[in-house]
This record gives C-alpha cells, sequence and structure tokens, in this order.
DNA sequence: CATGAATGAGAATTCATTCAT
DNA sequence: CATGAATGAATTCTCATTCAT
C-alpha cells in the first residue's frame, strides 16, 4: 500500500540524461548531507544540479522519488563494505561478528549526518515496498549469518534473537557516530558492544 | 554556538500568563504526538490551544523555544519514572539495572509517537546549550548509578563505559518502540538487552 | 460528499478584514470577468487585489472557495432580480413567465462573460453540498411558480415538464447572451422563447 | 482576429504521417472523453498515442490546433447522423423536425462527456476563422431546412427565425444531456422541446 | 497584554513548447 | 523525419513571523 508512487518516470537511456540523473542523485546526496533533511528541497536540488526543476521531475516522479534513490545508492555502497565481512568463511563467527560491526561503525561514521539526514527525511519512504524490497536485501543475507551465528545458544524462539540483535547494532552505532569522535574511540566502542553481544550468546 | 535562542521571552509571572504558556505546551505536545512533526505548525498549536498566533510568540521567541519546552516537559515527566528505580537501594545492581532497562522501553513505547516526532522535529535543538542541560539533568543521576555498578568489573575507563551503556539503552529503546509491539514482547527485548549488559559486566 | 472544502476559513470580524474579503471577492469577480476562467488564478487575484497571496489564503481555504464566493454573490444579485417578478400577484402566470423570461436574458446578457467564465470554472464545485444548497434557493421559488403555471396543462408528470422547463429557459439564455446583441434583438429572442412556452402549455 | 494560428503545420502526405497524425487526434479525443478537460495535455497526448511530444507539435503548431481537428473529426461525424434526417423528403417538415431533435439529443448523450469537456476548452477556438468556418458548413443545411419549414408561419424576419432554432435545440441538447439520464426520459425531453417549436410554428 | 490582520519567502509540481541530434 | 532531452514560466498553497490597534 505505498501511498505515494515512488517507481522513476523515465529511465534515462542517452548518455545524456544518465548524466542528469545521476547528477541529480549526486546533488541531492550532498544537500541532505551537509544541510541535512530541512534543506532537501527539490527545487535546491535542481538548482545546485544545475539542471531546471522540470527536467528534475522528468525523471523522478516527486520528492520521495529522488530520496528513495539517495537511499539506494547510499544503501547499496553501504553493503558492498559489509557483504565481504559476512561472507568469508575463513574466519569463526565470533570473529567476523566483530569486524561486521566494527566495519558497520565505520561505515556509519563516514556518512553519519547523511544518514541522519536519510533517517529523519525519509519516513514516508518507510512504507513503500520499494523501500522495503530494499532492506531486505541486506538483512536477509545478514539473517543468515546470524541465525548460523546464534544456532547453539539463542534458545528456543531464533529468530527472535537475530531480529534483536540486528536492531541492536544498527541503532547504537547510529547513535554512537552522531558525535564526532576520532576512530579509536568509535572502534573501542564498536568492541565494547560486540563484547556484549558475543558474551551473550557465547562466542 | 546556539543559532537560535531558545529561552523563554519573558518568564510568566501572573497566573493568567502562566496557564496560557502551559496550555500552548500541552497542545503542542498532542499535536507532536498525534500529527507527527511535520503537523507541528505555530498556527497550528496556538489555534488548537485557543490563543492569538501573536500571543503565542509573546511567550515563545521562535518555534524552537515552544519545542524545547514540550522537550523537557516530557524530559521531566520520563525521568519521574524513571529515578525512583536507581535510587532504591534495596535491590542489588543487577536487579536495578532490569528494572531500568524494562522500564525505560514502557516508557518509550507509551509515547513512542511523540518521541519520534520530537527527535525528528528537534534536530536543530541539540546543539543548544539549553538542551544539553536538560540532557545531562538525568544523565548525572543514572551515570553515578551505571559507575557504581560497574565500579569493579569495567576496568579502567570507567566513564566511557559508563557513557556507552547510556547510549545503548536508550538508542536500542528507542528503535525497539517504533514499531507498535505487544507488551510481553517490548519486555523480552528489555531483558535480552539487560542480560547482554549484565554478562558483560558480570552482574 | 464534497471532495474540496469550501467553507471559508475565518469569518472576517474586523471592518478592514471585512473590507478585504469583498476586496478579494470583487477583485477575483472582474478577472473571471475579464480574462475568463482561465485567467483565473489564486495570484493574480491577490496582486490585483493588493494583497499578499497568503492573506488570500488566510480567509479561502483554496481557489475553489473563492470561486464559490463570486458564485454566490454573482448568483444573489441575480435572484434579487427575478424573484420579485415571480411573486408579483398582480399578473397573471403568462405574463410572469413572460416577464422572467425577458428580465432573465437581460441579467445574463449584462454578464455574460462573467456567466460563462463561472460556468466553465465551476465544474468541480457542481459537486459540493454547498453550492448545489446555493442553487436550490432560487430554484425552489421558480419551481413552485412554474408548478402553478403548467398545473392545468401539463398533464400527469408535472414535475418533469416544471424542471425542463428550467432547464430550457437557463439554457436558452445563456447560449442566446454569449455573443453581443442589442437589447431589442434579445428581447425579441426571449419572447420567441415564451411565445414557444406559453403555446405549449396554453398560457 | 484569431489569436493563435490553428492551421495544421504540413498536411501529412506520406501515408506514415497520416497514420501518426490521425492516432495523435483518436488518443487526443479519448483523453477529452474520459479525463475532461484539465487531463488534456500535449504530452499526455503524446505519450498515449506512442509519439515523441516533439512529433506531436511537428504536426500540430499548437495545442489548440490539435483541440481544433479534434472538433472537427467529431463534429463531421455527428453532422453524418443528422444530415440523413434533413435531406429525407418523404417524411413531412414536423415529423423531419421531431426525428431531427430526437436524434440530436441521442447523439449528444452518447458522447456527453466527450462534448462538454471539447465545449469547455474550446473557448479560445470560438473565434478562430477555421472553427467558425466548420460551424457553418452543418449550419447551411438545417438553416435550409427550417427555412423551408418556417416559412409560412414564422412572418417576416425568417433568417430570425431560423437561427434561433437552432440554436434552442443545440443549448437545450446540450444542456438536457449533461446529466447522465436514461434513453426513455430523454427522449421524451426531446420530444417536448420538438412540441415547443411545432406548437410555435403550426407544424 | 492580547489579538486580529497581514505577509515575504518559499515549497512542490505542471505544462506547453523548443532544441539538438 | 523522429525523438530524447530540456526548460521557463506558472500555479496552488504553506508557514514562521511581525505589526498595529
Amino acid at each position: 500500500m505505498p501511498k505515494i508512487d515512488i517507481a522513476l518516470k523515465k529511465q534515462a537511456k542517452q548518455a545524456r540524461s544518465i548524466a542528469t540523473v545521476n547528477v541529480i542523485i549526486e546533488t541531492a546526496t550532498n544537500i541532505l548531507r551537509h544541510d541535512g533533511a530541512p534543506g532537501f528541497t527539490t527545487n535546491k536540488v535542481a538548482e545546485r544540479a544545475g539542471v531546471a526543476i522540470a527536467s528534475l521531475y522528468q525523471y523522478f516522479p516527486n520528492k520521495e522519488a529522488l530520496l528513495f534513490q539517495v537511499a539506494r545508492v547510499t544503501w547499496e555502497a553501504e553493503l558492498a563494505r559489509l557483504l565481504p565481512i559476512l561472507m568469508d568463511d575463513r574466519a569463526d563467527h565470533g570473529t567476523r561478528l566483530r569486524r561486521l560491526i566494527r566495519e558497520f561503525f565505520l561505515v556509519e561514521a563516514t556518512e553519519a549526518s547523511l544518514r541522519r539526514a536519510l533517517r529523519s527525511a525519509s519516513i514516508d519512504l518507510r512504507d513503500t515496498a520499494e523501500y522495503q524490497a530494499l532492506m531486505v536485501q541486506g538483512a536477509d543475507q545478514s539473517a543468515a549469518f546470524f541465525r548460523d551465528a546464534f544456532s547453539k545458544s539463542a534458545g528456543e524462539d531464533l529468530d527472535f534473537h537475530v531480529e534483536f540483535v540486528g536492531l541492536v547494532i544498527t541503532s547504537v552505532a547510529e547513535r554512537a557516530t552522531e558525535e564526532q569522535v576520532c576512530k579509536a574511540e568509535l572502534l573501542r566502542k564498536a568492541d565494547l558492544l560486540a563484547d556484549m553481544i558475543l558474551y551473550r550468546y557465547r562466542l
């Protein structure tokens, strides 16, 4: 039941229009990064991107659609950094989990302001099928990993634990990176969180 | 470096003025609760509160100032529920921490939509001295408790642990209450989080 | 089931605001009269009325509401000219009907362009309860007159005839006044239409 | 004084071009029929017709030109249904007039929404020479018929009567078909209008 | 003090039309 | 010729805030 239609209007075919679309998405990302959600207006994006506002609306049916593309690109980049850690079978579960959390904290930190803006702006997005599909993409893989890791110690309701640990890691990472801190301290926090989880599940 | 001046324009002294201010704050709270951050406009608050918009601006220099008062009142109410648990010396630290987390989850859940709206609306507020002072208020008391609880097991940098545990509890509680779930599941999550912390600090 | 809410937002109370509202309605009427429906934009109305666009929207919740007020004022003025003719019991039905049609043609002619614009612009208005109530106002009185006049000759389905004659008069008057013609010719047409109706109903 | 140039840019000569032009006109007609005047945008027409917007502008110099073609095609189809009735010498004038009015009501009813949209969209068109020429086309033939039919009873100014009766029939038909009614009631109205005219002219 | 009135600046979105390949 | 790309100029409507009584 997505109230807003988020699908792109036209697929850009020619090189010129592909460039335009990309410029728009990049500009939007930057604005979100630097000015936050309240500064994110279609007019500003168009102006800063150097295209007419009507051009923006030729590809994105509405503001949310543009926002979604920003979220998609950002999220995909994030996944690309995290998945390899999950898949690395040479390391045991505990090691991988610790690495995952560390990397997750670092990833969030690099784009802290962008992620925050994205979060606060994409409230309407949450209900769209597209957004949920996007989120599931990465969640699937990590859930499988968690399931594997906790299978012995979690007790009966494995899924409950899997979901909750995911929630804990993402929510803490988000908040921990809100304040600007040095990398060392960030990693210390990541490790401390990893400790809590590893202790609980005896990894 | 607070860009916005949040201080109340004039401390309402007469009974009538105090009542007006309170009505405005309550109305604002309700609007935030029911209509969310985007529905929170000064004109709507004034209208629903039954005062002229100009009167609102006689007490609150700008929108943020009003928002801050809402945050303050809400936060103080929350503290009032949590502090007794922290202060109860009859229970040992582990028990109190578990209770604290449970209560915190419940508190957050009862006003989930209000808290979310407050969060998403008060981004600019974060930088103000007033807001930070407000947050410290409760943090002080709980920090003392945490310091006491973790003193043996935390190792050297006690303050680091104290701060981080606070962050973990608040961030997880906030996210865990975002989706509507039954009380039982909420408490299960609270307990699981408590487990993680208690295990780590051997309580 | 009115989709658009047409009710005025605030009732203007002070003299100043009553003047503002009136100026806006008058300006809107003039624009409709001279520029037609496509030229009727809220911005243009506000600008020509010498008020800020936001002021316009303080009293009229949307474009349609303003349009409705124009229709109301115009319609009421029209009624004020027609009702006395209907009520005049000194004349017989035939005479009154002939006078009514003449006056109706003249009324329509004086504001031909306004009425046309109003018609073409108020398509959405038709479905609103307010608009229908407004229309019924005058229709009631004339229907009563028609019913009285045709009762002997119309046969069984009196209401059908009453409604249809109303439709005939209004539709012909509207179209007959579309082209600019002299008063004499207009009255000739009115009389010819009256003939047709009077003959049919033996008045 | 046609402000807008309505003439086709180039008479499509090749078969492919003719097909394109026809597809565009048909699509435009359908959009007008189903979405009404406000939904009638050149971009939408082009998209639904499966041609590039620039191609549309290669044949039609502007929106009005396209609109005019729609009006022309529609009007010609209408004429094709009405003329045979007028020309049928086996029936007397009264019979033919009654038939004409009935058929006219039916024709208008079948395409009520299209005609309404066409009317409300083609206000500017009225002043163009082309449009007037188009309208005269059918008017000529029916005027001849009316002249014939009313010659005895109309008195001196025959042309006046001829023109006015035409106006009466078209205006009433248009309005009578605005509301959705069953065929039976529509014909009843047509007959009642025919009565009025026939009585007046003793046919 | 309180308030009714007023507004500047901007927000999202649309549309007829042109341009360059 | 056909078309993908691009846009200027509007349009409706909102909102935080000020002003004058």
